[in-house]
DNA sequence: CTGAAAGCGCTTACAG
DNA sequence: CTGAAAGCGCTTACAG
């Protein structure tokens, strides 16, 4: 039920301030107000050439009052280095995005880099292709890339790998790129450590909701889950709450028997338990239900969701140091892929099936 | 329980590729090439000026075939305009601000504007100074704003605010910038609608969990439920999980007697359930929790919570177009300040009282 | 310890 | 319709 608040929006008229920010100083003025030239003031700031502390002072202390701030775009354009990475994930709101997303800024804060946020929406094939444009114009120096989907190999990306760009993948690796390098989770092992805990508990008859089908982490967590429920139904959802209940609704309609439902990741899960609650199924006594993530509050929820923990963090700030220690290096030559290591987490929402 | 699965790290080695990117083409050697002036190459791209339809092809072509793009630097320096817009919050990897960062992202792709992601990590003045520098050296043109506590009067923020900077205040507004314009949500109505419907479910001792002491939006609430409280208890929290689960812990310890607990945000009113559920109440039969912002999984969880729906895509996004239009306009002059309506949802997790 | 000058890769008056 | 040249604001050999 919805019950609309009788609130309202308000526009407020803001004060009008003075006019647009004066003209910053340049080097020029600074130079010119010491008596100095530009190398000079350059060299103040650089500190790549010894000046005289008298002259020193004097510049340092009119940069203070002046407030100049030497301009960025004229450093990259005689270094031919942007100080920033972009980062493309499909979307930046999710959870999942957001902490690899905050991994890769921490790291490239440490690197001293800047980093572009590149929201690819699923691979719309037009905004991917103003990203990759990013790193041509050398408005970054590279770039980190989550696949959301299956890449077709006529893509955008293709054509970039072959020439050695400096792009990590993280979180996915992508077929046909197997020369770039890439940091993911090692979704074999959790699955199978998850199938393996269910099987444990007694059950015989389960359903996996999946991720996208083309995905290879879709594809590996699958097949470890199967290595314990070879028959189990596959079913495919899109990572979303609702597809996780969608898929359960339809399993349920079609009459499929389970007591244990794997979904691909926490959000399909607790998508799940919401249909399952709503049939009248209780989580674990009626039907085990288990995740992948470890999302924020999969531990709060009641009952707290048996899953698979992954480093998201950890994924983003690897990729970042990959990417950045390459940038440093001038080459991705000899770059190493990384797998990171993932943790069961058994919750409340897994049981033995029920005795009948 | 955790279970530590037998897991470990996976280093691959990565062919290696050839060898950094090749030097990108430049403006001179396509006109080298095609036996013009860069002049003409200039306005083949830009069109700002006639050019034979037979020069015009042949430089194309050979743009084409180079694959030439033009550095974005270069150009950056001539017009002094970067083309990127800064955003920076608390913690991108909040769903709160990941919300926001989408909504602020989408409309700076719309007007053509890169974007670039500033972590304060809640305000650390280290990196602040940071994030305020893009604005200085012009690395970006303008920067969206989202304050996480109190500033202080010393900040950064403020002397910046004194030059009309290009500054957008997103979902809090700052004591002492009030010049500055600002995308905020009528937190004050929502609180109030809340507050009144908990109160005409019938109950009489509240709680308050309340989010940082100091922000404008925590007070606004706290003021909005008092109007139908006005002897709840007050605590604070930090918006997360786990200072929901805290903030009540102590007010059980404390023996505070109260049938409904107000949480400044779902994050902490999904703690605060938790912590209810473990000391055996259950939510709505014997304490009622509502929360605010409507996560995506406030509706999913048992029982769906009761809040308030914030649009926090649209606070981003109007907050980029206000911070863009100005800037096309080159003056933040008589910009509005937007406050946008928010909506009251009812879901199970409030009650009648227990009638004793 | 310091300066004049070239140059990064573009755009844009100015002059045909 | 086209080109030579100045210049955006820095950095950095080169030359004292």
């Amino acid at each position: 039920m919805i019950t609309d608040c009788k609130t309202f929006c308000v526009v407020r008229y803001s004060e009008p301030v003075d006019d647009a920010a004066p003209k910053p100083w340049t080097m020029q003025q600074i130079a010119a107000a010491a008596g100095v030239s530009v190398t000079t003031v350059s060299h103040t700031l650089s500190g790549k050439r010894p000046v005289s502390t008298q002259t020193a002072l004097r510049i340092r202390s009119l940069i203070d009052q002046f407030g100049y701030v030497p301009d960025a775009g004229a450093r990259r354009l005689k270094s031919g280095r942007s100080g920033m990475i972009g980062l493309a994930v499909p979307d930046i709101s999710h959870w999942y995005f957001g902490r690899i997303a905050r991994g890769v800024e921490e790291m490239a804060n440490e690197y001293d880099y800047g980093l572009i946020i590149c929201s690819t929406s699923n691979s719309d094939p037009r905004r991917e292709k103003r990203y990759f444009n990013l790193l041509r114009t050398r408005s970054i120096e590279g770039l980190i890339y989550t696949a959301s989907r299956e890449i077709g190999p006529t893509d955008e990306l293709m054509s970039i790998s072959a020439s050695a760009s400096p792009i990590v993948l993280a979180d996915e690796v992508v077929s046909g790129l197997e020369r770039v390098p890439s940091v993911t989770s090692l979704n074999s092992a959790g699955a199978r450590e998850l199938g393996r805990h269910v099987r444990e508990l007694g059950h015989r008859r389960a359903v996996i909701v999946a991720g996208f089908e083309g995905l290879r982490s879709t594809i590996e967590r699958v097949a470890g889950i199967r290595e314990s429920f070879p028959d189990a139904v596959v079913v495919y959802g899109d990572f979303e709450v609702q597809s996780g209940y969608d898929r359960v609704d339809e399993l349920l309609a079609r009459g499929v028997e389970f007591t244990a439902v794997f979904a691909c990741n926490d959000y399909m899960a607790v998508g799940a338990m919401r249909r399952l609650h709503e049939a009248g199924l209780r989580v674990p006594d009626d039907v085990s239900v288990v995740g992948f993530d470890d999302i924020d509050i999969a531990g709060v929820i009641t009952p707290g969701l048996t899953t698979v923990r992954q480093d998201m963090l950890e994924i983003g700030r690897r990729s970042a140091r990959l990417l950045l220690e390459s940038l440093a290096a001038g080459t991705m030559r000899g770059i190493e892929s990384v797998t990171l290591p993932v943790e069961l987490v058994v919750r409340g929402s897994t049981a033995p099936p029920p005795a009948s």
